[in-house]
RNA sequence: GGCCCGAUAGCUCAGUUGGUUAGAGCGCCAGCCUGUCACGCUGGAGGUCGACGGUUCGAGCCCGUUUCGGGUCGCCA
């Protein structure tokens, strides 16, 4: 009889592992990338998991002869013998001599697109129709490697400092702040939406467990049809409990952006190297007040007509500025109006025309939106009564501050947003697996 | 949703003033090439020019409608 142990073979060798290894016999599994027939030999690119391995196939040492099952994207079992290979440029790489083919599996078609290239060429509609296929290529899947990365990191760190990781439901009664860009869908004959944002549940989890995160999918049934929206998005969320004061929060995403960008540099090399992502150096990050922000935006900047928040070109400006005089990529812009932050942030004790809150501008644009949340019950009341909100219908969202909540705050943070900034693209798309549009919800 | 631009081979694109059989690169197929690494060379297959209608002796090209795609603008992560 058979017994399962829980423990699994692994076939693969790191690639880096090879010059421990040469004159090792080895195996390893992956797709068949790319071949490369010379007139008796043949390069054989094999796709693991991470890596391109160069297979070297000749009459003199491997026992398989070429046939028509050895075809790009065929799946392959090959075992051969690791060995320096023979460089022009005389770099430092290995290869192995191609002793056992085995074909695993053979494809029923070509790819519609070329992916064995060093980078997909074709049109992002035609990439997003083909993306099971399209992400296979390497410099296209390291994309959504990084950003595993950036998730990797955000978990790694709050686990450090105590955040419990939670999920919160997505299907809910009302919507989370009762805006109106919820989706409505039918639940067993009542209206029920999809959560646009973790907001309610992450506040009622404080009391909890006083620190806590989640990475989700969010739901905006927005209208726009722009290079920076989606309608479904991978939001990080935390909120923690008993802060002195709002910076506490500041002070912990920049802990989480320090351990990111490290770990990206340290165990995402080989994809920050193939996509040549420019990934910043964190030390601290400087902060301004809005209000100091926008005089300083009027002065060097024409046309400024909204004083309560800014324009791109103005964010792009600050960008700029915190480049020249920190020499950071991150600026903080704390004290936003009040008027226009959400009806649960905390109006500054100093001065009620502005909140305890603050955006994160990386390179010139916002990926983070964050303050400390009013957590008096009579406080939260009244400032919804003054805003026209009826508190009767967030009757569940109150028993968080009616039954005592502490000082606390939080953030959220746009997943692919922050991963598009970082690798330079225009378009979200990029940077999201299987975007949902307005237009796209396929594949 | 408003405005602007586009749709030609599987993919990325040329196509002159409206005129014979619509081209290139990549991919695919066949052959050649002692080490390629976006290999190279020779040849071949592959097209309802998005769809519908109109103008014309004649439309890939001009006009109208429509579908799809790209850019941009409120709001935001």
């Amino acid at each position: 009889m058979q017994e399962i142990t829980g423990v699994t073979t692994s076939a693969y060798t790191p690639y880096g592992d090879f010059k421990n290894r040469i004159g090792e016999e080895v195996v390893i599994r992956g797709a068949i990338h790319n071949i490369r027939e010379m007139s008796d030999i043949a390069f054989i690119l094999i796709r693991t998991d991470r890596e391109l391995i160069q297979c070297v196939y000749s009459t003199e040492f491997s026992d398989y002869r070429l046939d028509e099952n050895v075809v790009e994207q065929a799946s392959a079992k090959i075992t051969g013998k690791v060995v320096k290979s023979e460089t022009r440029d005389g770099s430092e790489r290995y290869e192995l001599q191609i002793h056992g083919i085995e074909i695993l599996s053979k494809p029923a078609a070509v790819p519609p697109v070329v992916i064995s290239k060093k980078q997909v060429v074709c049109d992002l509609s035609v990439n997003l129709d083909n993306r099971p296929v399209t992400l296979r290529n390497p410099k296209e899947r390291a994309i959504f490697k990084l950003q595993e990365g950036i998730q990797r990191g955000f978990r790694e760190y709050l686990q450090s400092q105590n955040f419990t990781e939670v999920h919160t439901p997505k299907i809910n009664f009302a919507g989370a702040e009762g805006g109106t860009n919820v989706f409505k869908l039918d639940y067993f004959g009542k209206t029920v939406y999809l959560a646009q944002s973790p907001q309610l549940y992450k506040q009622a989890l404080v009391p909890v467990f006083e620190r806590v995160f989640e990475i989700a999918p969010v739901f905006r049934a927005e209208h726009h049809d722009t290079s920076r929206h989606l309608n479904e998005y991978i939001s990080m969320d935390l909120e923690m409990g008993f802060i002195d004061s709002f910076t506490d929060i500041m002070n912990t995403e920049a802990g989480a952006l320090k351990y990111i960008m490290n770990l990206l540099k340290t165990e995402y090399a080989p994809e920050v190297e193939l996509l040549k992502a420019d990934i910043p150096e964190i030390t601290s990050i400087p902060c301004i007040r809005f209000k100091d922000a926008k005089e300083l935006c009027v002065k060097k900047l024409k046309n400024i007509t909204d004083m309560k928040d800014f324009e791109p070109e103005e964010e792009a400006f600050l960008g700029k500025w915190a480049k020249q005089q920190f020499n950071s990529d991150f600026l903080f812009v704390t004290h936003y109006l009040s008027k226009k932050r959400p009806f649960y942030t905390m109006d500054d004790p100093d001065d009620p025309e502005v909140t305890l809150s603050f955006d994160l501008l990386f390179r010139g644009i916002e990926i983070t939106s964050g303050g400390q949340r009013i957590h008096d019950y009579n406080m939260q009341v009244e400032k919804m009564k003054r805003l026209g909100m009826n508190p009767e219908e967030f009757e569940t969202y109150l028993m968080l501050h009616k039954y005592g909540a502490p000082p606390h705050g939080g953030l959220g943070l746009g997943l692919e947003r922050l991963t598009m900034h970082l690798l330079g693209f225009k378009n979200v798309r990029n940077a999201t697996m299987f975007p949902r549009d307005i237009n796209r919800v396929s594949p």
